[in-house]
DNA sequence: TGCATTCATGCACAACGTGCACGTTCGTGG
DNA sequence: CCACGAACGTGCACGTTGTGCATGAATGCA
């Protein structure tokens, strides 16, 4: 399955290359004034090359974003089974966030790139969408079994989710400077108060 | 503003039906199947002309969605103050869902092509984002300005929809007839499941 | 080394989407 | 009533997007 030979390998670096073009293009010219033929010159392949890789200019750019998501869900598979399910979703959060790596970084700003580009949200929801039944995996496996019909591990992975593309979104809002994030005490206060919210039941009077 | 001319009696005319052919030949041929050309030559326009309506295919086709989920803001803002956030949304949803209208029809009509084709998901998703927001500002002026620049509205209103997002795609599953939505009781029933578990707190242990 | 598979690329083509110009229709004020 | 300006529908040209097909090269395996 996840053999590691040169090809693959070489696939990898291929697609890494290109998400990295698309998004330092997008980052430096704007998202409608870049051209897949641009991307293509840029990660040095082919245009038809290229769409062997991404469906499209969109796809390439909002894959970084994908990737932090994946990330995201390892951490919460990873966080031990006496956590709640929303404190180990805190704590998933929080260390993708943190953590200095590229992953995290591209992931940050795929999400600045999406924030001032309309164009991009589908799209971004979209991976958001398909992270949901991962993510409705994960739950559904540590609530137990008996969950397994029901409607909750569908219904807690899409608002957790969603809940979180809120938050990210109001913490990237206060940003002073456009290229970098707030820091991330900021982004716990607001997780924390997310979730204290959807822990003590969404209704109002 | 909203004067009734006949110019906009006949641009709304000539949208509607715009829309309705999207949604016929897609519903008979595939999303895929079907082109821009085919579209404008069912409603009876040229080609260019549909771009003065819509920016694409894909917006034509969700088109009905969007005017099914506006319905169910107006309603929710139509419901009285004495009831609560969560149970008002409860009334809505069933209210739009329930009348026989052509808008509610075209609504459920459009949720099912949505379903069957992955590629509309993106665009049917950005109606929701864009709905999330007037949703947002209902839910404020409903619990009182105190929570204005809190974190409340925002979450509340995109974890309701996306709950809804769920609960509808649940329901539209169950449909043995491809053709025929499950009756309404059933919808109720997640309803007031979903609606249960938001209000009760979502937290596991 | 020989063979099959996979990949990158070029080419052709259909479809998408937009700017521009032109004629027509509608609303409005004289 | 009618003349004028604005909005609209349409055709045309062009750049961009995305795909199917053929081909040669690189790769992994026996």
């Amino acid at each position: 399955m996840g053999m590691t030979g040169r090809r693959e390998r070489r696939k990898l670096a291929t697609r890494t290359a290109v998400r990295e073009a698309a998004l330092r293009l997008a980052l430096r010219h704007g998202v409608e004034n870049v051209t897949v033929e641009q991307i293509a010159a840029e990660a040095d392949i082919a245009l038809r090359t290229f769409f062997n890789y991404f469906p499209g200019k969109e796809e390439a750019l909002v894959a970084a974003a994908a990737a932090g998501a994946e990330a995201l869900i390892a951490e919460f598979r990873a966080r031990p089974a006496t956590e709640s399910v929303l404190g180990a979703l805190r704590e998933a959060v929080l260390a993708v966030a943190d953590r200095g790596d590229a992953t995290g970084r591209d992931y940050v700003r795929a999400l600045q790139l999406v924030r001032r580009s309309p164009s991009l949200v589908p799209h971004q929801l979209a991976v958001l969408a398909a992270q949901e039944r991962a993510l409705a995996e994960a739950v559904a496996e540590r609530v137990g079994p008996g969950t397994a019909g029901g409607i909750y591990p569908a219904l807690c992975a899409a608002t957790a989710l969603t809940a979180l593309r809120v938050v990210m979104d109001r913490w990237l809002e206060r940003a002073t400077d456009p290229e970098q994030p707030p820091p991330v005490d900021v982004l716990r206060e607001d997780v924390d108060q997310a979730i204290a919210v959807l822990a003590g039941g969404l209704d109002r009077p």
